[in-house]
RNA sequence: GACUUGGUAGCUCAGCUGGUAGAGCAUAUCACUUUUAAUGAUAGGGUCCUGGGUUCGAGCCCCAGCCAGGUCACCA
């Protein structure tokens, strides 16, 4: 779509010409020899060294023939300072007047040789002996400004325009690239632990014919020459447990997950989860592994235990204290679930406001109880254990109590993070659960999963070892390592709905259109009775097509004629 | 989905009961050889989100819509 440019925009361009008018490529085919990068020349000063570097030229104070620039690599800034006597010959100050000064802006990329020296006031500096022109930018970025106070100015940050505009937001705002490098040292980390514990990395399909694994409304799409509908995932877990099955001790994957829900805060329509299964292990064993990984995770990712999200200070250092879910409801509210009916739970529900409806089995209605009053207040990591079997369809009977399933969520700033089982392996179980899904989604219980998968129920008659499985969501984690409140800021590319729509037409510029689609050419004024529009109206949908570039009018002699532009 | 706040120059933001649209930075021209939010001088730059309406006159008021933020509801 063509835009119209704006004055700066319409510079750039002009000094793009014009440095080909002077020989410089303003795009070459570059390899650049760069030899080091900012933050090691700012770490391991040594005055006179030769370096050479590149990056985006972010800063100018230019006066007369010294100047000081900021280069802007991928690990910070450095200044450079260029002197029109060292970079020019005596007879032609081309390349510093026209070429440094005039032709280059603040956002292009350039390759710099030189060597280090400090200025007098002491700023580590690279003089400048030459340079190169590696990439032209065309279109001025945002230019927030830190002044001696360290306060910035202008700051980009308008949260629309930095979604939208993510790399130009990751040019100018450095807190931002930090957030999504501690995204990257979580992964890492993760994959060391697991890793170093002989547990193995591994892929499962994203496109599935059965959206299994959890309750969640799938995105479906067509595969065209199966002819069939395939869903994207919604949860990788029945895939992974088939790999159990085939024998593998421990597998895990970071899995890209997909729910056509709601959009807010804290929820993309795809967010990525990380989730682990090991054989001969109870969720038990998994608590104690959960609490080491994430201890390890935070200390990788910023040097400490500690974090702070919002007005909280968290600390992942383990152990975290375990609280069953029965307790955790009668430290709250004095109640205690254990052997009420669904009647019961149901009128405590109603008179202890807990909104209720008709749909809600026992299990779902303990749950809208700890959700409503008892999840906000763990604000330190805490597992919350022991969940009722009818909302944990995959899990496993507790060992003292067959009402109950052994399976913990890890609860930090009274949101989940972490969700584990002592995985079901029991095939004739297993199937009635699912059965009693289907049911419960009968019933209306739009959590309640809708589809049977027979072949994860073939995999388990083969055997599966008792396995526990854990599963984190790595978005809210990242959330909380980086003192984030929305998801979008720690996503590079949150969902969004689209900048602009398409060019409509006004009514009055389509029925011009109409009439001239039929002709090509007009004489004016025959177009305009033929519209029959009023003369405002002529005047606004003529204005409008021509705007759009869509109709021009064209004068011969006395005669006007209106065309249309292909 | 409900409520609420916002959308004005490349960026950050002002804008009077409704009367020709402002600032700082950025840009352009000039001066300036160790500055650092460099400085001084001059100049240019705007579909005021879109479409209707009220009005002699709308950036401002009214209606509808689009996009985004926040709160709540729903939902893992």
């Amino acid at each position: 779509m063509s835009q119209q440019l704006s004055e700066q925009e319409l510079v750039r361009r002009e000094s793009l010409t014009k440095l080909r008018e002077l020989g410089i490529n303003p795009y070459p085919q570059a390899l650049y020899p760069v030899t080091i990068l900012s933050k090691a020349i700012k770490e391991n000063y040594e005055e006179g060294k030769k370096v050479v570097i590149a990056g985006r030229l972010m800063s100018r104070r230019i006066q007369g023939k010294a100047s000081f620039a900021e280069l802007q690599d991928s690990e910070g800034r450095i200044q450079v300072y260029f002197n029109r006597d060292e970079i020019c010959s005596e007879d032609d100050s081309t390349l510093y007047n026209e070429v440094y000064k005039k032709l280059l802006d603040i956002g292009d990329f350039i390759g710099i040789e030189g060597e280090l020296f400090k200025t007098q006031v002491g700023e580590i500096s690279v003089r400048v002996k030459k340079f190169d022109l590696l990439s032209k930018s065309l279109k001025p970025l945002p230019l927030p400004k830190t002044d001696s106070e360290g306060n910035i100015h202008d700051a980009f940050t308008d949260p629309e325009m930095r979604y939208r505009q993510r790399y130009a937001d990751l040019v100018v705002n450095p807190h931002v690239k930090e957030v999504f490098i501690k995204r990257t040292k979580l992964f890492n980390a993760m994959r060391t632990f697991f890793n170093e514990r002989g547990y193995m990395e591994v892929e499962t399909p994203v496109l599935q014919p059965i959206p299994g694994g959890a309750a969640a409304k799938p995105f479906i799409t067509h595969h065209n020459s199966l002819d069939m509908p395939l869903y994207m995932r919604i949860a990788n877990e029945l895939y992974l447990k088939r790999l159990i099955v085939g024998g593998f001790e421990g597998v895990y994957e970071f899995s890209k997950n997909f729910r056509n829900e709601g959009m807010d805060r804290t929820h993309n329509p795809e967010f990525t989860a990380m989730e682990i299964y090991v054989a001969y292990k109870d969720y038990n064993w998994m608590m104690e592994f959960t609490e080491n990984l994430l201890e390890y995770c935070a200390l990788q990712v910023n040097g400490k235990t500690e974090a702070i999200f919002g007005e909280h200070k968290v600390d992942f250092k383990a152990p975290y204290k375990r609280v069953t879910m029965r307790q955790s409801i009668i430290d709250f509210t004095g109640f205690d679930i254990d052997g009420k009916s669904e009647t019961e739970l149901a009128e405590w529900c109603k008179s202890n406001g807990v909104e209720v409806d008709d749909t809600m089995g026992k299990g779902k209605l303990i749950d809208e109880i700890f959700g409503e009053k008892c999840e906000g207040n763990y604000i330190q990591p805490t597992f919350i254990t022991d969940y009722p079997k009818e909302m944990s369809p995959l899990c496993k009977e507790h060992r003292d109590n067959p009402e109950l399933t052994e399976r913990f969520e890890l609860m930090i700033c009274g949101k989940e993070v972490a969700n584990a089982y002592t995985e079901l392996n029991d095939p004739i179980d297993q199937k009635e659960r699912f059965e009693a899904q289907l049911k419960l989604a009968a019933k209306g219980d739009e959590e309640a999963g809708q589809f049977i998968d027979y072949d994860f129920l073939r995999a388990l008659e083969y055997g599966m070892p008792p396995t526990s499985g854990l599963g984190i969501g790595i978005d809210r984690l990242v959330m909380y390592l980086t003192n984030n409140q929305s998801i979008q800021e720690v996503l590079f590319f949150p969902q969004m709905k689209p900048e602009k729509k398409a060019v409509e037409l006004s009514d009055a510029e389509k029925t011009i259109f109409n009439i001239l689609k039929a002709n090509n050419k007009m004489e004016l004024g025959a177009l305009k009775s033929e519209s029959a529009l009023s003369g405002k109206q002529w005047d606004k949908g003529m204005k409008g097509l021509s705007k759009h570039g869509i109709v021009k009018v064209e004068v011969d002699g006395d005669t006007k004629f209106c065309v249309l532009q292909s």
